[in-house]
RNA sequence: GCGAUUGUAGUUUAACGGUAGAAUGCGAGACUGUGGCUCUUGAGACGAGGGUUCGACUCCCUCCUUUCGCUCCA
Protein backbone atom coordinates (compact mmCIF):
# COMPACT_ATOMS: atom_id res chain seq x y z
CA UNK A 1 0.00 0.00 0.00
CA UNK A 2 1.12 3.33 -0.73
CA UNK A 3 0.43 5.26 1.98
CA UNK A 4 2.27 2.21 4.85
CA UNK A 5 5.52 4.21 6.43
CA UNK A 6 8.51 3.94 5.06
CA UNK A 7 10.64 1.04 6.44
CA UNK A 8 12.22 2.17 9.35
CA UNK A 9 9.96 5.03 10.06
CA UNK A 10 6.83 5.52 12.34
CA UNK A 11 4.24 7.57 13.40
CA UNK A 12 3.32 8.20 16.64
CA UNK A 13 -0.18 8.56 17.82
CA UNK A 14 -2.46 8.22 20.95
CA UNK A 15 -1.21 7.04 24.44
CA UNK A 16 2.53 6.72 22.62
CA UNK A 17 2.43 10.13 21.35
CA UNK A 18 1.34 11.23 24.59
CA UNK A 19 4.42 9.39 26.15
CA UNK A 20 6.71 10.75 23.95
CA UNK A 21 5.20 14.26 25.07
CA UNK A 22 5.78 13.47 28.52
CA UNK A 23 9.27 12.67 28.65
CA UNK A 24 10.27 15.86 26.25
CA UNK A 25 8.74 17.82 28.84
CA UNK A 26 10.84 15.97 31.65
CA UNK A 27 13.77 16.20 29.52
CA UNK A 28 13.28 19.68 28.58
CA UNK A 29 12.51 20.74 32.55
CA UNK A 30 15.78 19.15 33.85
CA UNK A 31 17.96 20.74 30.81
CA UNK A 32 16.69 24.06 32.31
CA UNK A 33 17.33 23.17 35.78
CA UNK A 34 20.76 23.02 34.84
CA UNK A 35 21.18 26.04 32.87
CA UNK A 36 21.11 24.67 29.14
CA UNK A 37 19.40 27.12 26.88
CA UNK A 38 17.14 25.81 24.02
CA UNK A 39 18.69 25.70 20.01
CA UNK A 40 17.59 24.12 16.69
CA UNK A 41 19.28 23.45 13.75
CA UNK A 42 18.15 22.40 10.29
CA UNK A 43 17.33 18.95 9.78
CA UNK A 44 19.16 19.19 5.72
CA UNK A 45 22.80 20.37 5.86
CA UNK A 46 25.67 20.42 3.04
CA UNK A 47 26.68 16.96 2.91
CA UNK A 48 30.33 17.69 3.43
CA UNK A 49 29.63 19.26 6.72
CA UNK A 50 27.66 16.44 8.05
CA UNK A 51 30.54 13.75 6.57
CA UNK A 52 32.78 16.77 8.88
CA UNK A 53 36.64 15.05 9.25
CA UNK A 54 34.60 11.81 10.56
CA UNK A 55 34.90 9.71 7.63
CA UNK A 56 35.68 6.40 9.24
CA UNK A 57 32.30 6.38 11.39
CA UNK A 58 30.02 3.80 10.30
CA UNK A 59 27.12 5.73 10.84
CA UNK A 60 28.79 8.34 8.16
CA UNK A 61 28.53 6.22 5.75
CA UNK A 62 24.62 5.68 6.47
CA UNK A 63 23.89 9.00 5.92
CA UNK A 64 20.71 9.86 3.70
CA UNK A 65 21.65 12.34 0.64
CA UNK A 66 20.22 14.03 -1.49
CA UNK A 67 20.44 16.67 -4.34
CA UNK A 68 18.08 20.15 -4.45
CA UNK A 69 17.37 21.83 -8.09
CA UNK A 70 20.75 23.95 -7.96
CA UNK A 71 22.71 20.67 -7.36
CA UNK A 72 23.87 21.34 -4.17
CA UNK A 73 24.95 17.92 -2.74
CA UNK A 74 22.94 17.89 0.57
CA UNK A 75 22.42 15.51 3.61
CA UNK A 76 19.95 14.63 6.07
CA UNK A 77 21.51 14.64 9.51
CA UNK A 78 22.64 11.91 11.08
CA UNK A 79 23.49 13.49 14.97
CA UNK A 80 23.35 16.53 16.53
CA UNK A 81 26.50 17.35 17.87
CA UNK A 82 28.39 18.07 14.58
CA UNK A 83 26.07 21.26 14.24
CA UNK A 84 27.69 22.37 17.12
CA UNK A 85 30.75 23.64 15.38
CA UNK A 86 28.43 26.46 13.83
CA UNK A 87 26.11 26.91 17.00
CA UNK A 88 28.99 27.24 18.89
CA UNK A 89 30.54 30.66 16.89
CA UNK A 90 31.08 33.77 19.18
CA UNK A 91 29.58 31.89 22.06
CA UNK A 92 30.36 32.81 25.20
CA UNK A 93 32.32 29.74 26.89
CA UNK A 94 31.53 27.85 28.27
CA UNK A 95 28.29 27.56 26.28
CA UNK A 96 25.55 24.89 27.12
CA UNK A 97 22.65 24.13 24.34
CA UNK A 98 20.31 21.32 24.45
CA UNK A 99 19.09 20.47 21.44
CA UNK A 100 16.02 17.78 20.60
CA UNK A 101 15.22 16.64 17.38
CA UNK A 102 14.95 14.26 14.40
CA UNK A 103 18.07 12.37 12.78
CA UNK A 104 18.10 9.83 10.00
CA UNK A 105 20.30 6.76 9.42
CA UNK A 106 19.94 4.66 6.05
CA UNK A 107 21.06 1.23 8.01
CA UNK A 108 19.21 -1.57 9.01
CA UNK A 109 16.13 -1.51 11.34
CA UNK A 110 15.57 -3.62 14.25
CA UNK A 111 12.54 -3.79 16.88
CA UNK A 112 14.50 -0.41 18.73
CA UNK A 113 16.46 0.93 15.62
CA UNK A 114 14.73 3.12 13.87
CA UNK A 115 15.82 5.31 10.46
CA UNK A 116 14.39 8.33 11.83
CA UNK A 117 14.79 8.77 15.74
CA UNK A 118 14.66 11.96 18.19
CA UNK A 119 18.00 12.44 19.76
CA UNK A 120 17.68 14.97 23.10
CA UNK A 121 20.86 16.36 23.17
CA UNK A 122 23.12 18.58 26.11
CA UNK A 123 26.72 19.65 25.03
CA UNK A 124 28.82 21.68 27.45
CA UNK A 125 31.36 23.64 24.88
CA UNK A 126 34.46 24.47 26.69
CA UNK A 127 34.31 21.56 29.66
CA UNK A 128 36.25 19.48 32.21
CA UNK A 129 36.07 16.67 33.82
CA UNK A 130 33.78 18.47 36.17
CA UNK A 131 31.34 19.12 33.54
CA UNK A 132 31.52 15.28 32.56
CA UNK A 133 30.24 14.72 35.84
CA UNK A 134 27.57 17.47 35.59
CA UNK A 135 26.19 15.91 32.59
CA UNK A 136 25.52 12.57 34.43
CA UNK A 137 24.15 13.73 37.18
CA UNK A 138 21.14 14.90 34.58
CA UNK A 139 21.19 12.06 32.72
CA UNK A 140 20.80 9.89 36.02
CA UNK A 141 18.43 12.33 37.91
CA UNK A 142 16.14 11.86 34.42
CA UNK A 143 16.72 8.06 34.89
CA UNK A 144 15.10 8.05 37.75
CA UNK A 145 12.31 10.38 37.58
CA UNK A 146 11.25 8.14 34.44
CA UNK A 147 11.22 5.23 36.43
CA UNK A 148 14.04 3.59 34.24
CA UNK A 149 16.89 0.85 36.21
CA UNK A 150 20.15 1.89 34.49
CA UNK A 151 24.17 1.62 34.67
CA UNK A 152 25.59 4.16 33.05
CA UNK A 153 29.16 3.04 31.81
CA UNK A 154 32.08 5.15 31.73
CA UNK A 155 35.69 5.13 30.04
CA UNK A 156 37.69 6.71 28.82
CA UNK A 157 39.61 7.20 25.03
CA UNK A 158 42.64 7.92 26.22
CA UNK A 159 43.40 5.04 28.46
CA UNK A 160 42.03 2.68 25.81
CA UNK A 161 44.70 4.40 23.37
CA UNK A 162 47.56 4.09 25.71
CA UNK A 163 46.94 0.84 26.83
CA UNK A 164 47.01 -0.42 23.47
CA UNK A 165 50.31 1.58 22.26
CA UNK A 166 51.80 -0.01 25.58
CA UNK A 167 50.71 -3.27 24.08
CA UNK A 168 52.57 -2.29 20.59
CA UNK A 169 49.51 -2.42 18.56
CA UNK A 170 49.73 -0.87 15.50
CA UNK A 171 48.00 3.06 14.37
CA UNK A 172 46.32 1.54 11.68
CA UNK A 173 44.82 -1.51 13.72
CA UNK A 174 43.61 0.39 16.42
CA UNK A 175 40.08 0.94 15.45
CA UNK A 176 39.79 -2.43 14.37
CA UNK A 177 40.95 -3.91 17.99
CA UNK A 178 38.67 -1.63 19.60
CA UNK A 179 35.81 -3.19 17.68
CA UNK A 180 37.08 -6.50 18.72
CA UNK A 181 37.27 -6.35 22.18
CA UNK A 182 33.98 -4.06 22.34
CA UNK A 183 32.44 -7.58 21.51
CA UNK A 184 33.47 -9.38 24.79
CA UNK A 185 29.88 -8.94 26.28
CA UNK A 186 28.94 -10.72 22.70
CA UNK A 187 30.66 -13.45 22.18
CA UNK A 188 32.98 -15.60 24.05
CA UNK A 189 36.36 -14.79 25.29
CA UNK A 190 38.00 -17.31 22.97
CA UNK A 191 36.03 -16.08 20.06
CA UNK A 192 37.48 -13.25 20.91
CA UNK A 193 41.03 -13.69 21.38
CA UNK A 194 40.82 -15.74 18.07
CA UNK A 195 39.69 -12.79 16.19
CA UNK A 196 42.21 -10.86 18.01
CA UNK A 197 45.09 -12.75 17.02
CA UNK A 198 45.31 -11.09 13.26
CA UNK A 199 46.34 -8.17 15.24
CA UNK A 200 48.66 -9.93 17.04
CA UNK A 201 46.75 -8.49 20.10
CA UNK A 202 45.44 -11.49 21.91
CA UNK A 203 46.79 -9.88 25.19
CA UNK A 204 44.93 -7.55 25.33
CA UNK A 205 41.81 -9.88 26.30
CA UNK A 206 43.95 -10.89 29.50
CA UNK A 207 44.48 -6.93 30.42
CA UNK A 208 40.73 -6.09 29.80
CA UNK A 209 39.20 -8.88 32.09
CA UNK A 210 41.38 -7.29 35.01
CA UNK A 211 39.88 -5.65 37.96
CA UNK A 212 39.84 -1.90 37.87
CA UNK A 213 42.88 -1.49 40.50
CA UNK A 214 44.96 -3.07 37.52
CA UNK A 215 44.59 0.09 35.32
CA UNK A 216 45.64 2.64 37.87
CA UNK A 217 48.92 2.52 36.28
CA UNK A 218 48.42 3.89 33.58
CA UNK A 219 48.69 7.60 33.45
CA UNK A 220 45.39 8.49 31.72
CA UNK A 221 43.55 6.40 33.63
CA UNK A 222 42.88 9.26 35.95
CA UNK A 223 40.59 10.56 33.53
CA UNK A 224 38.28 8.06 35.21
CA UNK A 225 39.58 8.50 38.76
CA UNK A 226 38.72 12.17 38.01
CA UNK A 227 35.37 11.38 36.95
CA UNK A 228 34.96 9.09 39.68
CA UNK A 229 35.27 12.01 42.08
CA UNK A 230 33.63 14.74 40.23
CA UNK A 231 30.49 12.21 40.20
CA UNK A 232 30.80 11.32 43.87
CA UNK A 233 30.24 15.12 44.66
CA UNK A 234 26.41 14.70 42.74
CA UNK A 235 26.45 11.30 44.58
CA UNK A 236 25.80 9.09 41.68
CA UNK A 237 27.38 5.83 41.08
CA UNK A 238 29.43 4.99 37.55
CA UNK A 239 30.47 1.67 36.40
CA UNK A 240 34.10 1.64 34.28
CA UNK A 241 33.91 -0.47 32.09
CA UNK A 242 37.48 -0.38 30.12
CA UNK A 243 36.26 -2.34 27.11
CA UNK A 244 33.72 0.73 26.18
CA UNK A 245 34.46 2.42 23.01
CA UNK A 246 31.58 4.12 21.50
CA UNK A 247 31.59 4.74 17.67
CA UNK A 248 31.42 8.49 16.81
CA UNK A 249 35.43 8.86 16.29
CA UNK A 250 35.68 12.46 17.39
CA UNK A 251 35.66 11.22 21.31
CA UNK A 252 38.89 12.42 22.39
CA UNK A 253 38.45 11.50 26.37
CA UNK A 254 35.88 10.29 28.69
CA UNK A 255 32.58 8.16 26.94
CA UNK A 256 29.36 7.37 28.56
CA UNK A 257 26.58 4.89 27.39
CA UNK A 258 23.85 4.36 29.51
CA UNK A 259 22.33 0.30 29.67
CA UNK A 260 18.99 -1.31 30.81
CA UNK A 261 18.77 -4.68 31.16
CA UNK A 262 15.69 -4.64 29.80
CA UNK A 263 17.19 -3.88 26.07
CA UNK A 264 20.39 -4.14 24.75
CA UNK A 265 21.12 -1.34 22.47
CA UNK A 266 22.18 1.21 24.55
CA UNK A 267 19.46 4.42 25.63
CA UNK A 268 22.47 7.28 25.96
CA UNK A 269 25.77 7.62 24.46
CA UNK A 270 27.94 10.30 24.67
CA UNK A 271 31.56 10.96 25.80
CA UNK A 272 34.13 14.17 25.17
CA UNK A 273 35.20 15.35 22.01
CA UNK A 274 37.23 18.44 21.15
CA UNK A 275 35.70 21.41 18.85
CA UNK A 276 37.10 24.18 17.11
CA UNK A 277 39.97 23.61 19.73
CA UNK A 278 37.51 24.00 22.59
CA UNK A 279 37.42 20.43 24.59
CA UNK A 280 33.43 19.69 25.16
CA UNK A 281 30.96 17.17 26.41
CA UNK A 282 27.70 15.79 26.07
CA UNK A 283 25.63 13.28 25.84
CA UNK A 284 22.55 12.33 23.74
CA UNK A 285 18.95 10.60 24.98
CA UNK A 286 17.00 8.43 22.54
CA UNK A 287 13.68 9.17 23.02
CA UNK A 288 12.14 6.65 21.26
CA UNK A 289 14.01 4.20 23.71
CA UNK A 290 13.27 6.22 26.33
CA UNK A 291 9.65 6.16 25.82
CA UNK A 292 9.67 2.34 25.47
CA UNK A 293 11.79 1.93 28.83
CA UNK A 294 9.68 4.67 30.94
CA UNK A 295 7.36 3.64 33.49
CA UNK A 296 4.79 6.65 32.70
CA UNK A 297 1.37 6.32 33.32
CA UNK A 298 -0.77 8.18 30.22
CA UNK A 299 -2.79 10.43 32.12
CA UNK A 300 -5.85 12.33 30.54
CA UNK A 301 -6.06 15.52 32.51
CA UNK A 302 -8.79 16.80 29.96
CA UNK A 303 -12.72 17.32 31.38
CA UNK A 304 -15.92 16.58 28.70
CA UNK A 305 -18.07 18.84 29.15
CA UNK A 306 -21.60 17.86 27.20
CA UNK A 307 -23.66 20.46 26.93
CA UNK A 308 -27.47 19.69 26.71
CA UNK A 309 -29.14 22.34 24.67
CA UNK A 310 -27.02 24.63 26.67
CA UNK A 311 -24.32 25.43 24.24
CA UNK A 312 -23.87 29.37 25.48
CA UNK A 313 -23.39 28.14 29.37
CA UNK A 314 -21.16 25.37 28.25
CA UNK A 315 -18.88 27.70 26.14
CA UNK A 316 -18.65 30.06 29.34
CA UNK A 317 -17.97 27.31 31.36
CA UNK A 318 -14.92 25.88 29.19
CA UNK A 319 -13.48 29.79 28.93
CA UNK A 320 -13.40 28.89 32.78
CA UNK A 321 -12.19 26.18 33.01
CA UNK A 322 -9.05 27.37 30.31
CA UNK A 323 -8.50 30.39 32.35
CA UNK A 324 -7.75 28.17 35.29
CA UNK A 325 -5.11 26.07 33.03
CA UNK A 326 -7.66 23.10 32.76
CA UNK A 327 -8.16 20.91 29.54
CA UNK A 328 -11.61 20.81 28.15
CA UNK A 329 -13.36 19.45 25.32
CA UNK A 330 -16.98 20.38 24.72
CA UNK A 331 -19.39 18.42 23.03
CA UNK A 332 -22.84 19.17 21.26
CA UNK A 333 -24.12 15.62 21.05
CA UNK A 334 -26.45 12.61 22.47
CA UNK A 335 -25.10 12.02 26.14
CA UNK A 336 -24.39 8.39 25.14
CA UNK A 337 -22.24 9.44 22.27
CA UNK A 338 -20.51 12.29 24.59
CA UNK A 339 -19.84 9.17 26.99
CA UNK A 340 -18.24 6.94 24.44
CA UNK A 341 -16.30 9.37 23.38
CA UNK A 342 -14.81 10.38 26.94
CA UNK A 343 -14.52 6.39 27.35
CA UNK A 344 -12.34 6.16 23.88
CA UNK A 345 -10.41 8.76 25.27
CA UNK A 346 -9.52 8.04 28.60
CA UNK A 347 -11.30 11.36 30.03
CA UNK A 348 -12.57 10.63 33.20
CA UNK A 349 -14.10 13.88 34.24
CA UNK A 350 -17.60 14.76 32.83
CA UNK A 351 -19.54 17.75 33.38
CA UNK A 352 -23.41 17.80 32.34
CA UNK A 353 -25.08 21.54 31.69
CA UNK A 354 -28.80 20.98 30.99
CA UNK A 355 -31.80 23.07 32.16
CA UNK A 356 -31.69 21.61 35.22
CA UNK A 357 -27.94 22.77 36.00
CA UNK A 358 -29.02 26.22 34.78
CA UNK A 359 -31.71 26.49 37.63
CA UNK A 360 -30.43 25.54 40.22
CA UNK A 361 -26.62 27.25 39.26
CA UNK A 362 -24.85 24.16 39.97
CA UNK A 363 -23.20 21.82 38.01
CA UNK A 364 -23.61 17.94 37.78
CA UNK A 365 -19.67 16.28 37.82
CA UNK A 366 -19.93 12.70 36.71
CA UNK A 367 -16.60 10.28 37.12
CA UNK A 368 -16.54 8.38 34.63
CA UNK A 369 -14.18 5.02 36.90
CA UNK A 370 -16.16 4.91 39.70
CA UNK A 371 -19.88 6.19 37.82
CA UNK A 372 -20.48 8.85 40.94
CA UNK A 373 -22.33 12.18 40.28
CA UNK A 374 -22.30 15.49 42.05
CA UNK A 375 -23.74 18.91 41.96
CA UNK A 376 -21.11 21.47 42.50
CA UNK A 377 -21.19 25.22 42.07
CA UNK A 378 -18.88 26.38 39.74
CA UNK A 379 -16.09 27.07 42.23
CA UNK A 380 -16.31 24.18 43.85
CA UNK A 381 -15.79 22.49 40.84
CA UNK A 382 -12.82 24.53 39.81
CA UNK A 383 -11.29 23.57 42.99
CA UNK A 384 -11.77 19.80 42.50
CA UNK A 385 -10.49 19.86 38.98
CA UNK A 386 -7.44 21.71 39.74
CA UNK A 387 -6.04 19.09 42.19
C1' G B 1 24.41 -4.43 2.81
C1' C B 2 24.50 -10.13 3.75
C1' G B 3 21.79 -14.55 5.92
C1' A B 4 17.13 -16.29 7.87
C1' U B 5 11.96 -15.03 8.59
C1' U B 6 7.15 -12.67 7.70
C1' G B 7 2.94 -10.57 4.83
C1' U B 8 -5.42 -11.71 4.61
C1' A B 9 -10.04 -5.29 6.94
C1' G B 10 -7.19 -0.10 11.72
C1' U B 11 -5.87 -4.55 15.00
C1' U B 12 -6.03 -9.99 16.00
C1' U B 13 -7.17 -13.92 12.91
C1' A B 14 -10.10 -18.39 9.52
C1' A B 15 -10.54 -21.13 5.07
C1' C B 16 -9.70 -22.71 0.06
C1' G B 17 -6.26 -24.15 -7.00
C1' G B 18 -12.68 -21.89 -8.56
C1' U B 19 -11.68 -14.27 -6.08
C1' A B 20 -12.70 -14.47 1.15
C1' G B 21 -15.58 -15.55 6.90
C1' A B 22 -15.03 -14.01 12.16
C1' A B 23 -13.68 -11.14 16.55
C1' U B 24 -12.50 -6.39 18.06
C1' G B 25 -12.20 -1.35 16.64
C1' C B 26 -14.69 2.51 13.44
C1' G B 27 -19.65 4.88 11.39
C1' A B 28 -25.26 5.03 11.75
C1' G B 29 -29.52 3.57 14.56
C1' A B 30 -32.63 1.03 18.60
C1' C B 31 -32.24 4.80 23.35
C1' U B 32 -34.70 12.97 22.21
C1' G B 33 -30.38 13.76 30.16
C1' U B 34 -26.18 8.94 31.18
C1' G B 35 -21.09 5.15 28.60
C1' G B 36 -17.84 0.70 28.98
C1' C B 37 -23.97 -4.78 28.35
C1' U B 38 -27.34 -6.11 24.25
C1' C B 39 -29.54 -5.91 19.28
C1' U B 40 -29.93 -4.04 14.06
C1' U B 41 -27.15 -2.00 10.24
C1' G B 42 -22.92 0.37 7.21
C1' A B 43 -17.92 0.99 5.51
C1' G B 44 -13.35 -1.93 5.51
C1' A B 45 -8.54 -6.96 3.48
C1' C B 46 -5.66 -11.26 0.20
C1' G B 47 1.83 -6.05 0.26
C1' A B 48 3.22 -4.91 -5.38
C1' G B 49 4.37 -6.73 -10.17
C1' G B 50 5.25 -10.77 -13.34
C1' G B 51 4.79 -16.19 -14.56
C1' U B 52 2.42 -21.39 -14.49
C1' U B 53 -2.96 -22.53 -15.05
C1' C B 54 -9.34 -22.78 -18.16
C1' G B 55 -8.94 -20.30 -13.35
C1' A B 56 -4.31 -18.26 -8.01
C1' C B 57 -5.05 -15.22 -1.95
C1' U B 58 -3.32 -20.32 -2.38
C1' C B 59 2.18 -22.85 -6.71
C1' C B 60 6.89 -20.35 -8.92
C1' C B 61 10.05 -15.75 -9.63
C1' U B 62 11.28 -10.56 -8.55
C1' C B 63 10.63 -6.39 -5.57
C1' C B 64 8.69 -4.24 -1.05
C1' U B 65 7.55 -4.95 4.08
C1' U B 66 7.98 -7.41 9.20
C1' U B 67 10.97 -9.83 12.77
C1' C B 68 15.81 -11.85 14.11
C1' G B 69 21.18 -12.47 13.53
C1' C B 70 25.95 -10.18 11.51
C1' U B 71 27.91 -5.04 11.00
C1' C B 72 27.00 -0.76 13.71
C1' C B 73 24.32 2.61 16.77
C1' A B 74 20.12 6.51 20.29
Amino acid sequence: MANECVKGFKDYTGEEARIREEIRKILVKNFELFGFEPAEAPIIENEEFVRGDNSNDEAVSDIFRLKDKGERNLALRYELTFQLKRLMQNKKLPYKRYQIGPVFRDEPTTGNRFRQFTQCDIDIIGSSIKDDAEILAITSKILEELGIKAVINVNSRRLMNEILESEGIKEKDRIEVIKEVDKLDKLSEKEVKDNLKKYKAEKLIDIFKKSEKYFEKYASYSDVQQLKEACSNYGIKTNFLPTLARGLSYYNANVFEVKTLEMKESVCGGGSYMFNGAQSTGISFGLERLSQLAKLKNKNSQTLIISLGQDKESIKLAEELRENNLSCVVMYNKVSKALEYANAYLIDKVIFIGEDEIKKKKLKLRDMKTGKEEMLSQTELIKKLSK
